[in-house]
DNA sequence: TTATCTGCAAAGCCTTTGCACTTAG
DNA sequence: CTAAGTGCAAAGGCTTTGCAGATAA
């Protein structure tokens, strides 16, 4: 279950850190894991907020920031130039196809793709560790 | 050249728009043209001002939007979250290698890439018109 | 107790916009 | 002359940071 190892995987980073446990960032992450979809700051600002209302967005970011550190989540900085947060657990690595219209957002995982990625990377001398993909175009729903 | 198809572009763009021709605009093109490489809007302001001291970095952003708007310039937004842009003359459509150290930055041109891609749309039933990818990794003088 | 965590507001940073002036057509 | 282009400074929008009070250990 994610959310159980989210925690898990919180909570040792915590601890290596010699950070605290706090029951904000406990609910902040349940509450992305939970969600378990793209999410910018403020989508879970607002829904945090609903939880606990007394919270400040900055809480938020600071808690985004630690979750990706952690390898919790993933931060993806879009067209628009707001960043979305990603939850990796139980996604396998993934890419992006986004409509440009309606803006749906589907993951891809394909192994052909993982494949030629290695390729031209080991072509160009390069060790990977990392990669952003995203298709951009018109779904069937709105071409 | 790509200097004088960038040149005819922009202007084919500003008749069909009604638009006017501008000093200022046409040594902005140049200048970026002239770099044929990743710029931010900082880059290329300082470039322009040492031709054209009195320049505000606003008309250097109006005119990145114009480039982008008549296919000269593609913006990308990386990592770090601010801008670059990059001429697209002469380039044929490609992707980006990135080194997480040196900040080196390849161009990446794959047949069979473009293939996948294409590929993975049909599939779910998305009309492609466009992608980004870039592959993060370390390159072979910094790992 | 002590260092971390938090909310708040202020500051940062890149980018856009309003305005009055300039300039192309 | 008219509408687009420009520089400047101010405003925007997202994100980060400083600070004093709250809280975990």
């Amino acid at each position: 279950m994610a959310f159980a190892e989210g925690e898990r995987m919180l909570i040792e980073h915590i601890a290596k850190k010699e950070l605290r446990n706090s029951s904000s960032r406990s609910a902040i992450l349940a509450e992305f894991l939970k969600a378990d979809k793209h999410l910018t700051s403020e989508d879970l600002y607002k829904i945090i907020s609903t939880k606990i209302p007394t919270i400040g967005i900055a809480t938020v970011y600071r808690s985004l920031h630690l979750f990706c550190e952690c390898g919790i989540a993933r931060e993806l900085k879009m067209k628009d130039g707001i960043s979305r947060y990603e939850p990796l657990l139980g996604h396998e690595h993934h890419d992006h196809l986004v409509c440009r219209k309606c803006g749906k957002f589907i993951e891809i995982i394909d192994e052909e793709l993982e494949e030629i990625q290695k390729k031209i990377a080991d072509k160009h001398g390069f060790d990977l560790n990392n990669h952003k993909m995203e298709l951009y175009g018109l779904c069937s729903e709105c071409s």
